[in-house]
DNA sequence: TATGAATGAGTTTTCATTCAT
DNA sequence: AATGAATGAAAACTCATTCAT
């Protein structure tokens, strides 16, 4: 059973991501949420203070899940074997790309917006970026010993991986539209796993 | 020799630089660029049709410097041993950490603005992304005989390969500040020469 | 027996006093009203045609005491000796006093927004202002034979004696708060009856 | 010689003043104050940062002029004859209706807007409000040794005669329009004379 | 009768761009 | 060439009032 509140509300926020999704934060003009929406313009102040204020909760929904998403990853890189550390990264890869594929647009819209890095949701991002620097790191570190991941400095190695995820997420799901989850995840665990196995011999 | 309108151009773009990079496209004022060059508002628009054309203007000279950049790269991944092909990666990874540290504020405006990616720059954002991928494929595909690079799919593994790149040089010019290139490029080279090998055993 | 619509009518009218008062008529938004009041914002309408009609209402309640207090103050300055003009002056400075302490909040927001007397209040106030002029002139004119009350010209006194009144009565009701009735009815009455004999030897 | 600059301040300052005369602060728009003017809505914003920036600085602008004068009544309520007494407070009702008179636009807004006290000009509005009392209350004391003012509480005496002030000034300078200064302000001083003669036989 | 969600006209303020000097 | 005052379109937000339930 849904309110007619609740229901009001999705529309706004759905056109909303749309809005900011199509035009980005700075062009979408409240004016265009509200057309998209299907309600008036004072409607839109009903449910939310600004436009700040439903860009930053569209933001934070994405980042509860994606937070949630790493803090589960506690097994990244770990493994007795070759085999299974490979399986681990594999699941990883193939998570993320799936969390990247159902919340597209709201990964966009935080991801865009905070690469240009001005304005309120700097912070934001600037907060799941360096949790995910964190929680790879840190599962390197953890796994070092086992001789499996091999490499000089775990936070260059972090932020390598990340820019590996990101930008290869962004391109394939985004701008080639149509992807292929099992071969993309597959292809990036190979890659993943040959560079950290640069010194193996 | 250099002419009073050059200089007067220059100390235009010269604040322009720095406005757009500490505030953005959108938050940036021109009263707050001339206001940095020391000129009145008017003096701007004898030189710029439009604050919009400065910022193309910005864009484009570094796309040609990254565009000769990348024509030049005629022998990434070619060699006809592994110490040779790794010996080209390096220097690939060397010169591009120089181009962007020395260009640090015009690289990031066009990759912020670009990722953000809509209006004016959209298209130049792209042409040089769509240029980098292109160049990182083609030379993919050129040495895939060697042996020395193993793949399933050029465009994916150029994919990989810039996102590498472009978050890890960001993320250690731009936030760490410090960077040593020497370790960087090295650590690099290592990391995507181990991907490549993925499959060679 | 109070029926539920006439309760519903008061929680509306003073809820609207109190917040006219505290906040002014622009600045009381309805929405103030009715939260004050407990009930919900279209019910307002079911009582009054407007914001405009509610402030009107409360005013001309107040109109209609001040109105009927200045018909009966038919021996103003009236008597046959000193001390009867004395006596009438001061029964009627006490009992004005008593009408602005018991209306006082009724009070401030005919007089505030009347001064600034623009808008649909202006003419409720005007009205009030030239009733009281003309009552104060008649009673003077009335008893200038009597010799105990000496001017050139009634209504320029009268103008004298309101403002008296009223800045007075403003200043310690509302001001100073607490006020001793017997005290400043006393004091008015012989700064009055000084002012009004001033040319008698 | 004047500025462009000046000319245009002037301009809107002016067409200001009528506008908050006219329509008082709160339904003055700014688009009416630059209609009147005659400049663009923009130009408003390059000399005030606000609506309540220029009302403020008009309102200052007679307070100073205001408060110069009342530091100047230093010889109010003194002198060693009746009848020098009787000039000092002649001249003081003159040159304050003369002040008025010149000033009738600012002095109606300040009074109007400080007596609906809401917003920001209340504290401008109560500073010289509790000035003039102070003023005329501390001449009151100054003078009481020598017997000719008479009283039990200088502070409600200054108040009685400052609502007889204002309220006359306000009703003969503006609702009546003309006024025969010499007059009102002989008329005045024989009122107050005779007020605070009162307990002398 | 009562509710409260929805409406949309109205107002302030910003800032890229123009143009008279 | 240079100036900087002037322009006016555009956008966020408020709130009295309406209306479906």
């Amino acid at each position: 059973m849904i309110t007619r509140q609740e229901r009001t509300q999705q529309q706004i926020v759905s056109a909303a991501i749309d809005m900011f999704d199509e035009k980005g934060f700075q062009k979408t003009r409240v004016s265009d949420i509200v057309a998209k929406a299907g309600v008036a313009q004072g409607t839109f102040y009903l449910y939310f203070k600004s436009k700040e204020e439903i860009f930053l909760g569209i933001c934070l929904e994405f980042v509860k899940l994606f937070s949630s998403f790493l803090e589960d990853a506690s097994d990244l890189f770990a493994g007795s074997s070759y085999g299974e550390v490979r399986q681990n990264v594999l699941s990883f890869n193939r998570e993320l790309i799936r969390l990247y594929t159902v919340n597209i647009k709201a990964a966009r819209i935080l991801f865009r917006e905070g690469a240009s890095s001005h304005g309120p949701f700097k912070p934001v991002y600037d907060r799941i970026y360096t949790q995910f620097i964190d929680i790879v790191r840190d599962r390197l570190e953890q796994n070092r010993a086992t001789g499996y991941v091999n490499f000089e400095d775990a936070e260059t190695e972090a932020t390598f991986l990340i820019g590996l995820f990101e930008r290869s997420l962004f391109y394939f799901i985004d701008v080639k539209q149509n992807i292929d989850i099992e071969a993309l995840s597959r292809r990036m665990t190979d890659f993943i796993m040959g560079g950290l196995s640069k010194y193996r011999t």
